[in-house]
DNA sequence: TAGTAAAATAGTAATCATTACTGATTTATC
DNA sequence: GATAAATCAGTAATGATTACTATTTTACTA
């Protein structure tokens, strides 16, 4: 695989903020400094990114995926108001990891824990 | 709301199943009782059972949604070769929602586990 | 049991996120 | 600097989901 900087700029850019962006918000930033850059290029480059384990892709439900930078073990709060997600400490506990991994049905890689509601914003 | 026999069928054709199918899949089986039901009465249905808690949408990230008619507290495997959904008896821990609950976000509505890796058919 | 208004439907068109394609540019290597 | 592979920008295509509309069904009441 190639150095680029389109890559590594959205991999910069996702570093520095605490939100959780989809693709287009992204673009939207790497454009700044990447004029020309295409919403394809973002795309492939976030595949790229969360298949080498890089970067997580979180699935709300809300018509869009969102991507994280912080690959460490945590959770997710989901604002079904304003679609924002924020971290949260909590993390799927040993027990559980071990459970889903000798239940049989394969291989365990991930373990995503997701709380929706209301943000204290929305209410 | 009034009754509507592509709503029943919708539901009881969920609750019959241990798959989590998507919205295709479970249009291509009602209409085997309904032939002239459309799509969109599949999608309008299942938003609209989701909204009243009776059914539970499923975010996998693998492009579809998938649905599910045990709204009991149970987690999920995810095979990313097949992309089929499986159960799981692991739950979110009273402690893992009360923390999520107490970190002052907003309310919490749903707690939701998803596990994904390689199931055994797909190794 | 027919008459009526609200709710739901089938069918189709539109939207929007994401992916695929292609010819031009950039990167790594020699 | 020359070359091949990787990546890109730009655009077209795909596919899931939603929106729209004229028709049918449901619930209610006379």
């Amino acid at each position: 695989m190639n150095y680029s900087r389109q890559r590594e700029s959205i991999k910069e850019y996702l570093m520095s903020t605490q939100e959780h962006p989809t693709a287009d918000v992204i673009y939207q930033h790497v454009k700044e400094n990447y004029p020309k850059i295409s919403l394809g290029t973002v795309y492939r480059n976030l595949t790229l990114l969360v298949d080498l384990g890089e970067v997580r892709k979180i699935s709300t439900g809300d018509g869009t995926e969102h991507y994280d930078a912080d690959t460490s073990a945590h959770s997710h709060y989901y604002c079904r108001c304003c679609h924002r997600v924020m971290d949260l400490e909590v993390t799927p506990s040993v027990d559980q990891i071990l459970s889903a991994s000798s239940a049989g049905l394969g291989t365990v890689e991930m373990a995503s824990l997701l709380f929706t509601g209301v943000c204290k914003d929305c209410i």
